[in-house]
DNA sequence: GGTAAACTGTTATATTATAACATTTCAAAA
DNA sequence: TTTTGAAATGTTATAATATAACAGTTTACC
């Protein structure tokens, strides 16, 4: 374990901080909101530290919701391609492993004639707690 | 072939011929711009008739681009979940039908736990023909 | 210690999207 | 064939998301 981890500059690492102690994807005005108190008053100061957190693989964007979640991945450094299962109910979010899905997709895509570089795979559906709350209510 | 299509408004069809007729995904302001002569005038017009377009499937967002699409299958009428491959050098766009994706997202979903509902998915990478003009390029 | 690269603070602005509301269209029920 | 109600329209205003630009500061490192 312990990756030699990149040093953060103070902003990225409030903004970090912030969003690896949430339960769900934030939003860059929620983070902004959240972090004033801290002394970082405008927009671009979250989105150079999320830019910067997102280029070394720290966080990630989902981008159907404009949301951003600390990586989960120890190791997904530089990694551009990201797959989330993420709950419609309680809006959790479980990251997927990169050799969960690259190789199909990879596949998939040759079948296409299609060179394979990156991804973005957001599922949506219901988590297990959620999901079993879901049938314990409607029986 | 031919299904029997809901009929369409003035302005939606509009819309939804630019789309049709462009080669790669527009952004909801060019469209804006590129249908002022026909007398829409207004973001909410164009919004309003995608989400329509996009509610009876003959429209996709690609969200990582905050563009939009013709859906290119015939009968993908209220579907939510979509597939694309986009080539990052020329910016088309080929769409996947849904069986080509969704019982191994299932079952990728399942072996979280995780109850499928529906997707986005965005794989980026060369299409075809830029695949193979690089290849000459650089050789 | 000099210096270049990266980061910061700040103001302004660009881009993407929706709210609100009065009016019009249009198909289908009376 | 009226009426009526849901959907669509035109319009103005504003919200939400994101970037540009620039001067000043910190940092790594030679």
């Amino acid at each position: 374990m312990a990756y030699e981890q990149e040093k953060l500059t103070k902003n990225q690492q409030t903004v970090l901080d912030l969003l690896e102690n949430s339960n769900e994807p934030l939003k860059a005005y929620t983070i902004l909101f959240d972090i004033q108190k801290k002394g970082i008053k405008a927009p671009a100061q979250v989105y150079r530290a999320l830019d910067k957190l997102i280029e070394i693989g720290r966080v990630h964007k989902i981008e159907s919701k404009n949301s951003f979640i600390a990586c989960n991945n120890n190791n997904c450094s530089s990694q551009t391609s990201t797959s989330f299962l993420i709950c419609e109910q309680c809006d959790m979010v479980i990251e997927l492993k990169k050799n969960n899905t690259s190789s199909y997709l990879s596949k998939l895509s040759e079948k296409f004639q299609f060179k394979y570089s990156e991804h973005n795979l957001e599922i949506y559906g219901l988590c297990k707690i959620c999901n079993s709350n879901n049938i314990t209510i409607t029986n």
